[in-house]
DNA sequence: CGACTTTGACCGGCGC
DNA sequence: GCGCCGGTCAAAGTCG
């Protein structure tokens, strides 16, 4: 079962104010009567080592029969530099969602749980002296972000620091998923990795939580983001995390006061002021 | 030697 | 209750 057929095609996000208010994953859910999920995705061209992108156009495809969100290649085209050999490749889209953007979505939806309520199951550990949570105390998740990206190499340079915690075998994949989290000090982000079974050309990244912190990279001043002066570039920094000089100015930001979370403000600015590029350069998708 | 990865064990939720 | 599964822990191993 390819994903790409799927029948649901999305409308072009032509301007920031559009994706904000148009792509709200509540509206969104209406229209693919899949409560869990919402697609905001584009495909874009990989410009540097941090991870910058410019935007080439916007498309895709939605899978709701396997909950899966797949990009659609039309327009794409590499800028990938040779001295970017951690981030080969090309083209990204987004999800988020509450509930999961995988397989356990399913589970949640036959239970009919708000998405807010649901849990992620990853504290109130008992072991080996682990902290163990109330009886009857439920957690509240995370809000997760999502997307896909054609890549060679499974973790994507974001400028943070990871550390890998963990690895699984997937259910009905070939690929195993592994859970990285944040090595700040006090900063519980993680982020999930795996490479998709209908698509292994594909990664999926699923972020979690906020970053308290700035990232090291952008701290140091990176070559990349220097040289990146497009105003239709943005780098994964300011898509996934938030800017304190406007917290609502990057996708996952938006999606936390769509979601009604505050997003973090940040101790001190490094600037990366969002561009508008949703506004300039997109193109048609395919037809 | 510290930071990080690997990997099997363990935990809790969920469906049957 | 049992087994499956996703997620996490933590000891041991690896690397720079």
């Amino acid at each position: 079962m390819g994903s790409q057929q799927a029948g649901f095609e999305f409308p072009i996000i032509s301007t920031t104010e559009d994706l904000v208010h148009n792509y709200n994953p509540f509206m969104y859910n209406h229209q693919l009567q899949n409560p869990n999920h919402d697609v905001l995705s584009f495909t874009s061209s990989l410009h540097g080592e941090m991870g910058h992108y410019n935007m080439t156009n916007a498309t895709n495809v939605f899978d709701s029969s396997v909950d899966r969100h797949v990009i659609n290649e039309a327009g794409f085209a590499s800028t990938t530099t040779a001295e970017n050999p951690a981030t080969p490749n090309s083209t990204v889209s987004f999800s988020s969602s509450e509930a999961g953007v995988e397989e356990d979505s399913s589970k949640s939806n036959k239970l009919g749980l708000d998405p807010h309520d649901q849990e992620l199951g990853d504290v109130g550990k008992s072991k080996k002296g682990s902290i163990s949570k109330k009886k009857g105390e439920k957690k509240q998740r995370e809000p997760r972000f999502a997307f896909m990206t054609k890549s060679e190499v499974d973790n994507l340079e974001d400028g943070y620091r990871w550390r890998k915690y963990g690895q699984k075998a997937v259910k009905n994949s070939p690929f195993p998923r592994s859970y990285y989290r944040c090595t700040s000090q006090k900063c519980s982000v993680k982020k999930r990795i795996e490479r998709s079974f209908e698509d292994p050309s594909t990664v999926i990244t699923t972020y979690e939580g906020q970053h308290n912190h700035h990232s090291p990279a952008t701290l140091r001043g990176s070559a990349a983001a220097m040289l990146n002066p497009f105003p239709t570039s943005f780098t994964t920094q300011d898509l996934f995390f938030p800017s304190n000089n406007n917290p609502s100015s990057n996708f996952y930001t938006q999606y936390l006061i769509n979601h009604g979370q505050q997003p973090q403000e940040l101790p001190h600015q490094y600037s990366s002021p969002l561009p508008n590029f949703f506004s300039s350069s997109f193109h048609e998708p395919r037809p």
